[in-house]
DNA sequence: AGCACGCCGACT
DNA sequence: GTCGGCGTGCTC
């Protein structure tokens, strides 16, 4: 007979503390127990501070601990922080989002909480005001007297914008601050934040955009989960349409996110927004001022802001009470998330809407072949926006064969291209030469001993800038002077450029055109919202007749006087074995033609090529979007591929290649074939190697209907991965390099 | 992710 | 003889 007081079940819980499991933003896979002290009351979702090593972290209450680990182990939480609790949806979205992408669950709380955001207290905000006693200071500044003649007829304001108003430097403030001579207020108070007026008299709806409208105000009315494509051509006014779906929710008193893709976030968008509801919304995206995103999060998830506009991170803000989600641009490869976490920001906020019970639309005048083919499955309502609105006809799309028509020697225009840019230009009117390659050529090589110049760290070619006179590798960034001879041979003057990049073009546009203002667009010239706005202004007071660019010139911006769109390689992108190449080629060549004629001018692109007849051209110059997806859809299904079969890449990396190999082999001996399931490789990766590290992959192929990862977790824990050899996962893959 | 502990080159 | 490079491994 046992002794009733060791095993009592009262003492047993007065002796050991309570452990809730506490989940850091680290890349752990999973929550650690931490002792609840007494007299600490915390719930899940609660933000707690507690040790970890040497160091102190913000991290969440998950749930229960798991008691896995010894008693003896557990350390105690630290404190509750004083903010709004983490929302149980946000909770239940980040365990989604880790085990559908298969990252560590904290790498994705990682992005869910901006940790700053919890740690620091707003900084109350410093204004600045007159003094009380107003004793008039001796003698003072020019400078100093217009600080107070500022302040004297206006309201009391932060030191950066005191200064500009005063037109004095930021050091004024602060000496006349330290002198006594203005004083400072701290404004404890979160700020205001302005609210979209649903009822903000905006611009009116031509007949089918209000029907548009309609249906969508009416599945945010049902308030349940439903997925709709809007799918209309440009100009066709689907902004206008989707922001009356915002205002509904609105009306409902429930939050709204819309995500564009980083790009296309302007200040046209948000000037689009403003017109209709009154002020701008809250912003989000990876450029933000820390403070701002500080004041950002918190007031998302205390409520107070109630639309934001964001790029694929804001996804992940903690809304207490999303009511609707919007994805423009739905077709936008740059949703998927290439690093860290790998995950495709339009499928994730389909997932958040499923768990919010909440209706999503995505929004696309191409849209991709996984949401058309959920919209003709019937998983995804549709609606419809045929008319390009404002009268404007769509440009009309011509193939040039280059193989009948081939530029000069070392050139890149063809004869027929070259006619209709400069009749334009004569015509006072502008154009813009696309060509998604950036620099001045890809490969350059020595005439002398056929060297070509590669990256030391990657398995690819230096790519030539001549604007910047430097070598640069587009996979790591790479950078080094161009050199003036061969580093093989040592001949000098011996290098030829191979291919063009737009400044290359730049070039022969300046010889073949004379007197044409053009200018270069490209990731590398244009940085930041800012430039893209200046830009803009640019191109609109006509300073600048030849825009020559890469896909940054492709979208958003409306140009009255750009009528001519000439792509100088349309096959370009059809290269590869990437499965999406055709759609994206589509994509992309559709929303370039696109930038023609977009006012009462008729517009005209030009695809210069040396496969008219190949499906994505012959669609593209016929207007046959259906027709194109359709066969393409049929290709896929006939193959197996997305979106009728899921796809995931195991890609192995290390610094020793033998050891890579092996450890790929191995992954290939134990990979699971057959009965829904099979696995192609390994083989070298494009990229073979990257940054200095080896890679090989291997592609899983599963039927729709299969849980992919539940395989991949079976199928990697049978092999030994040593600690030097790293193996990512990338479920739904995007990029085949 | 940090940060500590671990083994091999140029410094006081 | 030490200081320090970053490779590897752990953190409830």
């Amino acid at each position: 007979m046992p002794t009733e007081v060791s095993n009592s079940p009262e003492a047993t819980a007065s002796a050991r503390a309570r452990r809730v499991a506490v989940l850091l933003p680290l890349p752990l896979a999973g929550a650690y127990d931490y002792a609840v002290p007494a007299g600490l009351d915390v719930d899940d979702g609660d933000f707690v501070q507690v040790p970890l090593g040497s160091r102190d972290l913000v991290g969440v209450v998950w749930g229960p601990g798991d008691g896995d680990v010894a008693e003896a182990k557990l350390r105690p939480i630290a404190g509750k922080l004083d903010a709004v609790p983490l929302p149980e949806i946000s909770r239940r979205f980040v365990d989604w989002v880790a085990a559908y992408t298969m990252a560590p669950r904290g790498a994705v709380l990682r992005m869910a909480i901006s940790t700053s955001a919890i740690m620091e207290r707003p900084r109350p905000a410093i204004v600045y005001c007159l003094p009380e006693d107003r004793a008039d200071p001796p003698r003072l500044s020019a400078a100093r007297r217009r600080v107070l003649a500022v302040l004297a007829d206006g309201p009391s304001l932060p030191a950066p914008e005191l200064a500009r108003e005063a037109a004095v430097s930021p050091g004024v403030i602060r000496a006349m601050a330290d002198a006594g001579q203005i004083r400072a207020l701290a404004l404890t108070s979160d700020p205001d934040w302005a609210q979209p007026d649903a009822d903000h008299p905006g611009p009116a709806l031509m007949p089918d955009q209000a029907a548009a409208a309609e249906r969508l105000r009416d599945t945010v009315a049902e308030g349940r989960y439903a997925a709709t494509l809007l799918d209309g051509v440009t100009g066709s006014g689907k902004t206008e349409v989707y922001f009356e779906a915002l205002a509904a929710a609105l009306a409902r008193g429930q939050q709204v996110l819309v995500l564009l893709p980083e790009i296309a976030l302007s200040a046209q968008w948000l000037d689009r927004f403003a017109a209709r509801f009154g002020v701008r919304p809250a912003e989000w995206h990876s450029d933000l001022a820390s403070g701002q995103r500080r004041r950002t999060w918190r007031a998302v998830a205390s409520g107070h802001i109630q639309v934001v506009v964001g790029a694929r991170s804001a996804l992940f803000l903690p809304f207490p009470n999303l009511g609707l989600i919007i994805v423009d641009e739905e077709h936008e490869a740059a949703f998927k998330q290439e690093d860290g976490v790998l995950y495709h920001a339009r499928d994730m906020a389909v997932a958040r809407a499923h768990l919010g019970d909440i209706p999503i639309v995505l929004v696309s005048a191409t849209p991709s072949l996984e949401t058309v083919a959920n919209a003709d499955a019937g998983r995804y309502r549709r609606v419809g926006l045929p008319d390009r609105h404002g009268g404007a006809a769509l440009p009309r799309i011509d193939a040039i064969d280059l193989t009948a028509h081939p530029p000069g020697r070392g050139q890149f225009l063809s004869p027929p291209l070259v006619a209709v840019v400069r009749q334009t230009l004569e015509a006072g009117e502008q154009a813009m030469l696309f060509l998604n390659r950036r620099g001045y050529a890809p490969l350059t090589l020595c005439r002398a001993c056929g060297h070509r110049l590669g990256c030391p760290s990657c398995t690819a070619w230096l790519v030539e800038h001549r604007l910047t006179r430097r070598l640069l590798c587009h996979h790591c960034g790479y950078s080094a002077a161009a050199p003036t001879a061969c580093p093989e041979c040592g001949a000098t003057e011996s290098f030829v450029a191979c291919g063009p990049g737009v400044e290359r073009i730049a070039e022969e546009a300046d010889r073949v055109f004379p007197g044409a203002r053009w200018l270069v667009v490209t990731s590398d010239t244009l940085m930041g919202p800012k430039a893209a706005e200046a830009l803009v202004q640019q191109v609109r007071s006509g300073e600048v007749d030849l825009l020559i660019g890469t896909q940054i010139i492709a979208k958003g911006h409306h140009f009255p006087m750009l009528t001519c769109v000439g792509v100088v390689d349309a096959d370009l992108g059809l290269a590869g074995g990437d499965l999406r190449a055709s759609e994206r080629t589509y994509q992309v060549l559709h929303q370039v033609a696109g930038r023609a004629g977009r006012s009462e001018r008729p517009g005209r692109a030009l695809l210069q090529t040396y496969d008219p007849r190949s499906a994505v051209i012959s669609a593209l110059v016929a207007g046959d979007r259906d027709g194109f997806l359709a066969e393409e859809a049929a290709a896929r299904r006939q193959r197996g591929l997305p979106p009728f079969g899921r796809l995931a890449a195991i890609i192995v990396s290390g610094r020793d290649a033998a050891l890579v190999d092996r450890v790929a082999a191995a992954l290939g001996r134990a990979a699971p074939r057959g009965d829904g399931i099979d696995v192609l490789g390994p083989a070298p990766a494009p990229l073979a190697v990257l940054r200095g590290r080896h890679r090989r992959r291997l592609l899983v192929k599963a039927t729709r209907r299969l849980p992919i990862q539940a395989h991949i977790v079976h199928w990697l824990a049978q092999v030994a991965v040593p600690g030097t050899v790293r193996v990512t996962v990338d479920i739904d893959p995007y990029s085949f390099l």
